[in-house]
DNA sequence: CTGAAAGCGCTAACAC
DNA sequence: GTGTTAGCGCTTTCAG
């Protein structure tokens, strides 16, 4: 049994105020100096702040935001935290982004339990935070609802959503799949899977990511059928299973690195040599990219800019700038590394150098 | 120009209270229902509680923590944030555990900005935390000094100081030296490095790692000279140099993953094959060390649980329940990886596989 | 220059 | 059962 240290009981602006033969709001102004309407006497300052050091006066962060409704805190929403150990560094840029931004000006950082989306907002709207930015905000009626009804700021972070009910910043999801398919149809694949997995069907970056390779097929001139599309379980993929139901796919771009990297153990598993046999291709180039063997190639996307744009933007909100855009679209590019090239048996020897047309 | 969204003025309990016609204090019991004084008939409860929902009414966290003294949010402070994105893992791990354990009992967390050590403690006896975990906090006599003036509740993680005033958690950085020393030496090794990097000195777990070496070495009987020790620049650790000064080193030992991984760049750099000419060794088993090449041979704390335990302790101090133990010491394992080997010149062929005595 | 006083929104005695 | 009341610690008008 640990005896309980004596923890001193905490000095208050009224005990100051008596230690130093004055009135309360005479501490105030002195120690936080604000209102232009009370002047002290340099003499009675000195005093004051003896008085406060001697008692170790520490104001009440509580008390000033109740009165002031400002907290200079913002929180942090993001979707499965459960994940964040789990290899993507995604969250450690994004978190170092946003701290790095929000200290500079002083503001603290809270970190949010996720919150089933019905109530989010609205239970944020506490008082307790000026503020936040609220990553893969999925655009649904619900959170349009409560956008609108709410008084809090909020800035969305990789989510590009229909409506403007907040700023918005994300990366080129749509010309970050261009990539990764012109990357793939160079290299003579014509037969290009898309890899999601099941539940992150809101997901905004899902969706833009998946448009964007539509797209892209489309630009080439590849149909897309059904078949394309890999949807699977994030903890263990049935590759082998579902690509011998599917003859014939040289690649598979997933969705985000993560899952790639699950798609690709799933596949050597199952005796697949990576690339030879299949490319791997994902979205957001990390480290967690190199631990793989091989190294995966993926798309980068300038996460911890991105992090810091939403922090700046959200903190002119709430000091009451109204940001100039209403959102940020970041560049993404393709960093080629060692899960993709020239598919093994190309099944078209005359289309193999010559992705664009025909 | 973006036109101001609407931001609905915020509800009060004293508005509730008028719709519904009754007092703030029904609507307090009602709402939040705690003292056993105020009891209300069912049919007025109902009525407060449409009240509520038709105003959408949202209590306000501040006023209620001042009210209580009690804000459900703790902090966390952690040294050189600025690393974060850079590679160690560490800090994914250490926020999973901490994150997961609090808001399984509905608390927040809120990221500190870096403080000087000098006024870390008492700035943040604001009133907005209920307490703090502090990784790596150092063993400072001014640090001391604030423990026990200061009213906030605080947990050490990775910190092992001479003193009692507030619970700690590490894990056991000397045995896992130890294993590194026994490692090396079944290898092959007698000459081993030490590296750390200017301005750690103050780290507690620099310290006790560097103990358990020096007292591995001793075990072994291998006598500890200067020059076994490697300071350096942790951004560009001038190896070479130093290895040419200092002939015959054969492995180094790096008191962190992040360090190792700059010195094997160096020496590689340099010309060195690692671990052929020279075998590294880190602590602090991630992701990291896979995206070595070599692979980083290193320790492992099991830090999620660890910050877990944290957690844990932290909120019993909170909720008045004085934890039973006023330190944890985790377990470390060692993970051979790539980049430790036998020493390619062993120098004393007899020692080679008996380096236990003599 | 200076201090009294009115709250910020909420809780918990306490009296009815 | 119910409402009145006295604060939590601070800021800020406003009258002196």
């Amino acid at each position: 049994m640990m005896n309980r240290i004596e923890k001193p009981a905490t000095t208050t602006m009224k005990e100051v105020a008596q230690e130093a033969g004055v009135s309360i709001a005479a501490v105030s102004k002195v120690l936080h100096g604000k209102g232009p309407n009370i002047r002290v006497s340099e003499a009675r300052a000195e005093v004051i702040r003896e008085a406060a050091k001697k008692l170790r006066y520490q104001p009440n962060g509580l008390a000033r935001s109740l009165r002031m409704s400002r907290t200079h805190t913002i929180g942090l929403i993001w979707e499965n935290m459960a994940d964040i150990g789990d290899g993507p560094l995604y969250y450690m840029y994004l978190l170092d982004g946003v701290a790095s931004e929000l200290f500079r000006k002083h503001y603290r950082l809270t970190i949010l339990p996720e919150i089933p989306h019905s109530s989010t907002i609205s239970s944020l709207s506490d008082g307790r935070l000026d503020g936040v930015i609220w990553c893969k905000m999925p655009d649904l009626p619900g959170i349009r609802d409560q956008l609108s009804h709410s008084s809090l700021n909020v800035v969305g972070l990789n989510t590009q959503a229909t409506h403007s009910l907040c700023p918005m910043i994300t990366c080129d999801n749509e010309h970050g799949s261009g990539l990764v398919v012109d990357h793939l149809v160079e290299l003579g694949h014509r037969n290009i899977a898309f890899a999601q997995d099941w539940g992150s069907e809101d997901t905004p970056d899902l969706i833009t990511r998946y448009d964007g390779y539509r797209k892209a097929l489309q630009r080439h001139e590849i149909p897309f059928t059904e078949n394309l599309l890999f949807r699977c379980d994030k903890h263990k993929p049935e590759v082998e299973g579902w690509l011998t139901r599917n003859q014939g796919i040289t690649a598979i771009y997933a969705w985000y690195e993560g899952l790639a990297g699950k798609i690709m153990a799933s596949a050597q598993d199952a005796g697949y040599q990576i690339p030879r046999d299949l490319s791997i291709v994902g979205f957001d180039s990390t480290l967690y990219c190199d631990t793989l063997s091989p190294k995966l190639t993926a798309i980068r996307q300038p996460i911890r800019e991105m992090a810091q744009a939403a922090a700046r933007t959200l903190m002119d909100l709430i000091e009451g700038q109204a940001p100039d855009k209403t959102s940020y679209i970041f560049p993404c590019t393709l960093d080629v590394r060692e899960s993709s090239s020239h598919p093994a048996h190309s099944r078209a020897p005359e289309s193999q150098r010559r992705g664009n047309l025909l």
